[in-house]
RNA sequence: GGUCCCAUCGUCUAAUGGUUAGGACAUCAGGUUUUCAUCCUGGAAAUCGGGGUUCGACUCCCCGUGGGAUCACCA
C-alpha cells in the first residue's frame, strides 16, 4: 500500500545515563517495524546538551544494542550537525515563524529564539492510540533555541526527522505531549508529517513508574553480566506491550521480524516482571549445548577452579545437573558459594543424625548401608547411573526405599538436598562411592 | 492542579457484539522410583463502578473512579 515511500524509523536517545530497558524496547520495536517492512532503522544520538551528554553513555547504548544484535543502518550524532540546525533557525526567523525574544539565561546579552505559535488545534492519528487532538494555545511561544546558534530538542528533532525522511516515529508514550509542538515546527518548515506511534511505558513491578530504586531493574547491558541471554531479553521485552496474537511465549528474532505487527501493540503500560524474564532465560539456557553451557558458566567458576579438589572432568559431568538448577548466572554463583557442588569432588562432612531416615534405628540403617556397600562392591562392569540403580533397586524396594536410598544419598552428598543417589554414584564413580559409604558406616559404628 | 493517555486473573496478555472469558509467569495440590531441582497433570485466580445502545456486551457511547505521562533556555 505504501510502495513509493520507504519505511524509515529511528531511535533518538540522549546519552545522559546508562541505556535502560525502555530504550532497548523502543529500539527493538523500531528495528522490528523497519525490518518487517524492508525499511531502514536509524540511531540518532541526541547529544546537544553538552552538560549532560557523555560519550561513555553513548558507547554503553551502542554496546547494548550490539550485544542484542539489534543492528542499525545509519548512525547520526546531533552535536555534529549544529550548522544544519542554525540554518533552520534562521529560516524560521526569516519566514516569521520564530523570533528573537528576551535575553538568554546564560547570556544576558543574547536573545533566545521563540517559535511563533499560531495557536491552532493539532490533530493527528497515532498508530497505537488512535486520534488525538491538542489545543496548542496553552503552549505559548515556546523556546526552540537558547540563542541563534544553539538549538534545543524540539527543533533538532523536527529538522532531523525531516531531513532523514523518517516515515514512522515510534517512541515512548512520555513523548506524546511533545508531538503537537513538533508538528507545529514541522509544518512551519514544510516537512512531511511522519506517522506517529507512541509505545506504552514499562512500569515498575510494584505499579507506578519505573524507578532506579526498583532493584530488579538495572541498566540493560548489566543483564549480560547477570547471565541473561540476548534472545531471552528480547523475547521478554517484546512481550511487554506486544504479542503475536496466539499462545506462543517463545519467539525468535527472525519470527519477530516476519510477524511484527504494529497494530498489535498494547495501549496501556505493562509491568516489568523479572520472574518471567528468568523463566524465558531458562528456556534459552536449555537450548544450549553442554559445551556452550559450560562456557556460559565459566566466568563464575574462576574461584572454584582454584580449589585443590577441583577436577575439570567431574565438572563437565556436572553440567546437566547444574543446568536444570540454573535460571541465570547468580544461581550458579550461589550453588558454588553454598558448597552445593563440593561433594562431587571430595568426601563430604556427615552429621550422624541426618544419616538416619525418618525414625529408623541406628543399627538398622547401619546394616542397610553395609548391604549397599557390598552390592556396589560386587558390581562389576560399568558403574553408572543405570547399572547402580539396577543393582540396588530390588533391595531398596524390599527394605523400603526411604530406609535405603536416603542414607545412601546423604552419605554421598552430606546434604539435605541433592540429586538422587544413582546420579551421584554415576558421577563420582565406584571408588569414591565406596569410600563415602564406608565413612558413613564408621560414623554409625562409633 | 491544567492538558493528554490508559483500564481483562497478583503479573504479561488472548478474545476487534454471541466463548464454560483462553494461554503464560507466579502460586497451590498431586504425580514422575527417598530429599532438592527438572518434567508432567490438575486447581484456585480477571472483564474497575454506574448508566445507556443492542435480541445480545470484555468488546460501542456517556459519567464516575483508579493508574500513568507531561507541564524547562533537558531530552
Amino acid at each position: 500500500m505504501n510502495l513509493e515511500k520507504k519505511i524509515i524509523t529511528r531511535m533518538a536517545p540522549s546519552p545522559t545515563g546508562k541505556f535502560h530497558i525502555g530504550g532497548v524496547r523502543t529500539a527493538l520495536f523500531n528495528y522490528l517495524f523497519a525490518k518487517h517492512n524492508n525499511g531502514k532503522f536509524i540511531i540518532r544520538s541526541e547529544d546537544t546538551d553538552e552538560w549532560r551528554s557523555e560519550k561513555r553513555f553513548e558507547d554503553n547504548m551502542l554496546h547494548t544494542l550490539e550485544w542484542l544484535n539489534i543492528k542499525h543502518d545509519e548512525f547520526f550524532r546531533q552535536s555534529e550537525r549544529m550548522d544544519i540546525y542554525k540554518d533552520y533557525i534562521k529560516k524560521l526567523i526569516k519566514s516569521g515563524n520564530a523570533y528573537e525574544a528576551e535575553a538568554s539565561k546564560n547570556n544576558p546579552n543574547i536573545p533566545v529564539i521563540r517559535f511563533k505559535n499560531p495557536n491552532i488545534k493539532i490533530k493527528f492519528t497515532d498508530l497505537i492510540l488512535g486520534d488525538i487532538e491538542f489545543d496548542t494555545t496553552e503552549l505559548g511561544d515556546f523556546v526552540i533555541a537558547r540563542d541563534i546558534n544553539t538549538p534545543i530538542y524540539h527543533l533538532t528533532v523536527v529538522v532531523d526527522d525531516g531531513l532523514m525522511e523518517i516515515s514512522h516515529v515510534l517512541r515512548g508514550q512520555e513523548h506524546i505531549n511533545n508531538t503537537p509542538r513538533q508538528i507545529l515546527i514541522l509544518e512551519a518548515l514544510g516537512f512531511d508529517r511522519p506517522k506517529y506511534a507512541h509505545i506504552p511505558l514499562i512500569m515498575s513491578p510494584r505499579g507506578g513508574k519505573l524507578s532506579k530504586r526498583d532493584p530488579e531493574v538495572i541498566p540493560a547491558f548489566d543483564y549480560k553480566e547477570q547471565g541473561i541471554l540476548p534472545e531471552a531479553l528480547i523475547n521478554f521485552l517484546v512481550f511487554i506491550g506486544w504479542n503475536p496474537g496466539d499462545d506462543r511465549e517463545i519467539i525468535s528474532i527472525d519470527e519477530l521480524i516476519k510477524e511484527f505487527d504494529i497494530n498489535k501493540i498494547q495501549k496501556g503500560g505493562g509491568a516489568f516482571n523479572i520472574e518471567k524474564l528468568y523463566w524465558i532465560n531458562k528456556h534459552y539456557l536449555n537450548e544450549l549445548s553442554n559445551n556452550d553451557f559450560y562456557n556460559y558458566i565459566s566466568p563464575v567458576l574462576n574461584d572454584f577452579r582454584k580449589k585443590d579438589f577441583y577436577d575439570d572432568k567431574i565438572m563437565q559431568n556436572l553440567i546437566p545437573l547444574i543446568r536444570e538448577r540454573t535460571r541465570y548466572l547468580l544461581d550458579v554463583e550461589n550453588m558454588i558459594k553454598e558448597g552445593e557442588l563440593d561433594f562431587y569432588f571430595k568426601q563430604p562432612e556427615l552429621d550422624i543424625n541426618k544419616i538416619l531416615w525418618k525414625g529408623d534405628k541406628k543399627e538398622y540403617t547401619l546394616s542397610n548401608l553395609e548391604k549397599v556397600h557390598s552390592i556396589l562392591l560386587n558390581l562389576n562392569g560399568d558403574f553408572n547411573k543405570k547399572t547402580t540403580k539396577e543393582a540396588l533397586w530390588v533391595y531398596a524396594e524390599k527394605i523400603g526405599k526411604g530406609s535405603v536410598l536416603w542414607p545412601l544419598r546423604y552419605s554421598l552428598s552430606g546434604r539435605d538436598k541433592s540429586p538422587d543417589p544413582f546420579t551421584i554414584l554415576g558421577i563420582i564413580g565406584k571408588e569414591s562411592a565406596l569410600n563415602s559409604i564406608s565413612f558413613a558406616i564408621n560414623i554409625l559404628k562409633k
